[in-house]
This record gives structure tokens, C-alpha cells and sequence, in this order.
DNA sequence: GACAATTAAAGACAGTGTGTCTATAAGATA
DNA sequence: TATCTTATAGACACACTGTCTTTAATTGTC
């Protein structure tokens, strides 16, 4: 998943793979192209295919109409897209974003929430980190 | 500066002006085309005139050699960047990339104390807000 | 003032990525 | 068998990117 570049209908079909789990070519193009015309469907195979060597997506090729899959969960694919994003822009730090998101209070208290709460888990296990290591030494 | 697309090398444009504030293109080349041939030179004019109609760039004409200067603050591009990234990869949310981090010990404790301190400052300012909206009504 | 050097600007170009389409062969189904 | 569906390869126009050439205007030097 290093780095290479996502197109946007190529970006569509993942996130409808992570939505769906497992869809055949068709069932792809249903959702993203209803006009579902011979060349729609071939689009969809093309994209697949260049998601493929991606290593983005994957296929059963055991049945006629191949199963399709992604190979990453979108959690690790929005962080890493992400980390790119802040190590790009803003050499890997996430104050620019966070100040900007909080000034324009585009966060909701839920996830303000969520955030101190992966703070504090991190923070105690940091610290029970220290702890373990100066017992054992 | 809604969303337009900045290549690599006009990012790099960018970056030196945010770091020197104001410099010529002569002065750009120097740093980032050392060579300095004609068609260098030719080149950082063309990107510089690519990113003055991005309105990212403006210039000061009232010298031969013309002065350039971003047109908007580091931070903020970042910051919009970061959330454009945010937006399309996961909702919007930064829960995924701080999950990311954490996990990959990727935040130094500096920037993990600043962050804590960002979130204490505007819950603050939130509960101060609500309690002047209270005692107004 | 003549001349060389520097700058700004326009335009062209090849390489690449993207989305779409056509054509073909192989497999399924009636 | 004949028909429909699928997978795959290849081609294409379009846009973007970085680079380069050319021209005209301005500056500085002799």
C-alpha cells in the first residue's frame, strides 16, 4: 500500500468495498454506474484490474463472476492517506488540522470525546510502559 | 484556495516562499535549481505564474525583478489540506490517523502534551460560552 | 546612446495518469 | 447450437506536469 496514487472512481469502488465486503464486478457497477452499459462494465474491470496491481483489491477467482475484495481496511487506508497528507503539508504534525478543526468547530463534542479518551489509554499505557521497565531492571 | 491542485513543484515553490516570506524568481532558482540554466529559470517563472492564478502566490510589480509571496499562511493551507484529506479518506474524522499515530509511536511527547493542552484550552472556552449564554437568558 | 544581460511572459512539447470505449476470447446457460 | 455474461487486452482523448524555446521589455555597462 506504499504510496501509489488512488484515482477518484478508483476510490469509489474501494469505499464501496469496504461498505459491502465482497461484490462482483456487476454488482459494482450496479451501484456506481446504473446506466450499466457493455463499456460501464468494462470500466468497472479496467478499474478493478489497476486496483488490483495496486494491491488494493483482491479476487476469487474461483467462480466465473470473480468475488472482489479489499486487501486494506479503510481505517488503515484513511491513515496512512493521512499521514501522508500531514507529513506533506505540515512535516507529520497534526496541530495545523487540529487547530483549525477546533477554531471552526467542526468537531463534535462526540469526538472531541473519543479523542481525549484515545489520549488518556495511550497516556496510561505509556505509563505503565515505564513502569514494567524499571521493575525489571 | 478552495481545493485546487498544487503539483510537487510548485508545492516546493511554496514551501520557500513560507520559509523566506518574499523572495525573487532568480532568488527561487537558486535554491531549488541550482544549475540555473535559461530554462530553469523559464520554469520556476511558468510555476510561479501557474500558482499566481491559483491565488496561492502574488507578486509585487513595481520592481523589474518582481517580489513574490505566498498569499496564504502555511498553517492554513495545511490545515485545509489535511481536512480535504480527512474528508475524502474518513468522513472527516481523525480518529483513524490518531489512531494511527498512537499506536505507531509516531507523536512525540511534545506534540502529544500540545495537543492535550489545544483540546483544554477550547473545552474551556466552550464552557465558558455556555455559561454566558446562560446567565444572558 | 549602443549593447549585453536580465527578466517576464507566451506558447509548445513529451510524458504520465485517468476514465472510457472497442474488440476478443473464454465460460455459462437456454 | 446459439446466446448471454464475464474477463482481459489494447487503444484513445483529455488533462496535468515539468521543461524548454522564443520574444519582448527593462536594466545596467561601456
Amino acid at each position: 500500500m506504499n504510496t501509489v496514487s488512488v484515482s477518484d472512481a478508483e476510490l469509489r469502488i474501494l469505499q464501496l468495498l469496504w461498505e459491502r465486503g465482497k461484490l462482483t464486478a456487476r454488482q459494482v457497477t450496479q451501484e456506481l454506474y446504473p446506466r450499466q452499459t457493455v463499456s460501464d462494465i468494462a470500466t468497472v474491470q479496467k478499474l478493478v484490474q489497476r486496483l488490483e496491481q495496486k494491491e488494493l483489491v483482491g479476487r476469487d477467482r474461483s467462480t466465473f463472476a470473480h468475488s472482489l475484495f479489499p486487501l486494506v481496511t479503510h481505517d488503515d487506508f484513511a491513515a496512512q492517506r493521512m499521514a501522508e497528507a500531514a507529513a506533506k503539508y505540515a512535516h507529520g504534525s497534526l496541530k495545523p488540522l487540529l487547530m483549525h478543526l477546533l477554531d471552526s468547530d467542526q468537531l463534535s463534542s462526540e469526538e472531541l470525546e473519543d479523542i481525549r479518551k484515545m489520549l488518556d489509554v495511550h497516556r496510561k499505557k505509556r505509563r505503565k510502559e515505564i513502569r514494567d521497565d524499571n521493575t525489571t531492571h
